[in-house]
DNA sequence: ATTGCAAGATTGTCTGACAATAGTATGATG
DNA sequence: CATCATACTATTGTCAGACAATCTTGCAAT
């Protein structure tokens, strides 16, 4: 186990740049849809153009923003569709990943997971949401580790940054907490048994479930409300 | 080292540089594991270092080059764990493509992905290698629109892309075109009979089979020879 | 042969500049 | 007053040149 982690900093300064711009990303900071302006980045991170140009390529490439040629980049923005179809596969690869899990990662690493799911459990119970999200940070850190596909962790971990695009996501929704905890506890119980194929079908399930929540909330967030109307300027 | 690589097209310039890279990579121009120089690269395509960075921070991010810093980029090279977490993703992904595509295409997809495989067929029975490709491509594109999962397209793209940094695809394996014919037929009649389970594990049991052939001539191009032997001098 | 160091090559980053394009304000016109 | 054409401005796309930091290589010394 490691005992000090310091944060050592990114060899490039590029490499920065992208790290602060995804963080803020994923965290919310830098909501979908945003538009981005360099000369602003620049100025905000201290960086030139070059070194900033080059992140966004990286992050556009990653699907975190968009880059019209000559209108600039913006946060990237998901659609219901993209939504259905992020689930969908996330859905697949995260019961492949408990089956392999299941199959393949030794009894410490199962071990660990259990002792993540505790101290998930504990947070959910004291209700800490920054917890919660670091415990299960470090849930699919161990999952995806132990399931022997490095791929497929680059994948998924992909796929949960712009999962979390969807400002929704289950575990921010109160009532799902509960629901959440009980079907990850049914999936280490499968996993501590190394019933692979059990293993898979809980856990597709939940993220079935973790849709449903999260899509829920997607359909009400966009449907136009009278106050929040678009840009449109309403005549009198 | 390649000595002449055209620009073509598309919108911006870093946008053709990345084309061009691209394809050269996936086409073998430019081998797995080769040196890229800045210098050189922007001396060949005639464009500045700022649009060539650009264009390399994506194929970075596609995984199709890595970057070392300040040690510059090369081609990305497969190993062969890495070759078979990219065939058991491809095949989780391919077969659900195919599961999809059974359950959701049009008559009029079903019946454009038959023809395609007619091709494919006579391509292959007069062994014209160019044509087989441009068929399989093909069929792929039509398996991958059909199968209503955007997001899985673009995931499979990349992982098809990063497959033939593998020389040794299965289709240039002349022994193996028969079998993976016979393979492509049963998946189309399954698909033909809506039946999505049997097209889920046919299209899983071709990319096994593919992975076997692949990995075969993996293992005799790497097996190391008395010349190129690695870096470990061994002790006598 | 191994080690250490100097020289050269390559990358990381910055600055400043300019052309091309998109967005916006302005003004002309019906 | 509304609409459309035009000019202006802001922003992006691209380039050239420069310099420091770092890696690689060749050579000298042990």
């Amino acid at each position: 186990m490691v005992t000090s982690l310091k944060l050592l900093k990114p060899e490039t300064l590029r490499a920065q740049v992208e790290n602060n711009l995804r963080q803020a990303i994923v965290s919310g900071q830098l909501k979908a849809g945003e538009k981005l302006v360099e000369r602003e980045l620049c100025e905000m991170l201290g960086v030139s153009r070059p070194s900033l140009r080059e992140a966004l390529r990286t992050l556009e490439a990653e699907k975190l923003i968009v880059i019209v040629p000559h209108r600039g980049p913006e946060v990237a923005a998901i659609s219901l569709e993209d939504a259905r179809d992020l689930y969908a596969l996330r859905g697949l690869l995260e019961s492949f990943a408990a089956h392999e899990f299941t199959r393949l990662a030794s009894d410490e690493q199962v071990k660990s997971l259990g002792k993540t799911v505790r101290r998930l459990r504990e947070a959910g119970h004291k209700n800490s949401q920054s917890a919660v999200l670091e415990a299960k940070a470090e849930f699919y850190r161990i999952l995806l580790e132990g399931s022997g596909n490095a791929l497929v962790s680059e994948i998924l971990g992909g796929l949960l940054a712009r999962v979390s695009l969807l400002r929704a996501t289950s575990l921010m929704l109160p009532d799902r907490l509960p629901r959440s905890l009980e079907e990850i506890d049914a999936l280490l119980t499968c996993i501590q048994n190394r019933d692979a194929k059990g293993a898979q079908e809980i856990s597709h399930k939940h993220v079935l479930n973790a849709e449903r929540a999260a899509l829920g909330v997607f359909k009400l967030d966009h449907q136009p409300t009278p106050t929040e109307n678009e840009n449109e300027p309403r005549r009198v």
